[in-house]
DNA sequence: ACAAAAGCGGTCAAAATTGTCCGCAAGTTT
DNA sequence: AAACTTGCGGACAATTTTGACCGCTTTTGT
């Protein structure tokens, strides 16, 4: 095994609080963010959750939208 | 739009490309790496290729298996 | 030249993400 | 209380990734 299960759907938990501190920062309710993204907001529902494990380039339109750094997703993955 | 869709494409080759790069650096064979990831070698040919949108969570995997902080994967989407 | 090893990719099925419908719950405003 | 805003999530289809079969090319080694 890699790593464990837990351990990844934790990092999916804290990438959704980070997005959903970020968006409200920026004043943005979800269906501005979704628009934004040009995605549906019933997915940026499930990613706020945690519940979705989201591609790469998704990451990258996230952090462009959200005005951060990609990295600065990633390094959720150490706490 | 959020970013060129060619910009993308180009990323997911800088990836696959540094992938084969950092498989090669430990002389691993594409069934060594597909195996330690519990991965079929199939997936991981078409990840080297860059012929796919991968998940945040096989980047994990692929960083911790190939020695390399995550971020490594990331940074490459700056040149 | 021959054999073995490594990489490649078509194809199909399984699993997951993404897209879109719908109505419901909680909180705010008037 | 009623209307409005925001967030939530079930359900299903569409799209994509992932998993596993197969044989074919290219490269390496003898």
């Amino acid at each position: 095994m890699i790593q464990s299960k837990e351990g990844q759907e934790e990092f999916l938990k804290q990438l959704g609080d980070y997005i959903v501190l970020l968006r409200k920062q920026q004043q943005l309710k979800q269906i501005d963010l979704a628009d934004l993204l040009d995605m549906d907001v019933r997915v940026l529902r499930r990613i706020e959750k945690g519940e979705t494990n989201i591609q790469i380039l998704l990451v990258f339109q996230l952090a462009k939208v959200l005005n951060v750094e990609p990295e600065s997703f990633i390094k959720l993955s150490k706490d």
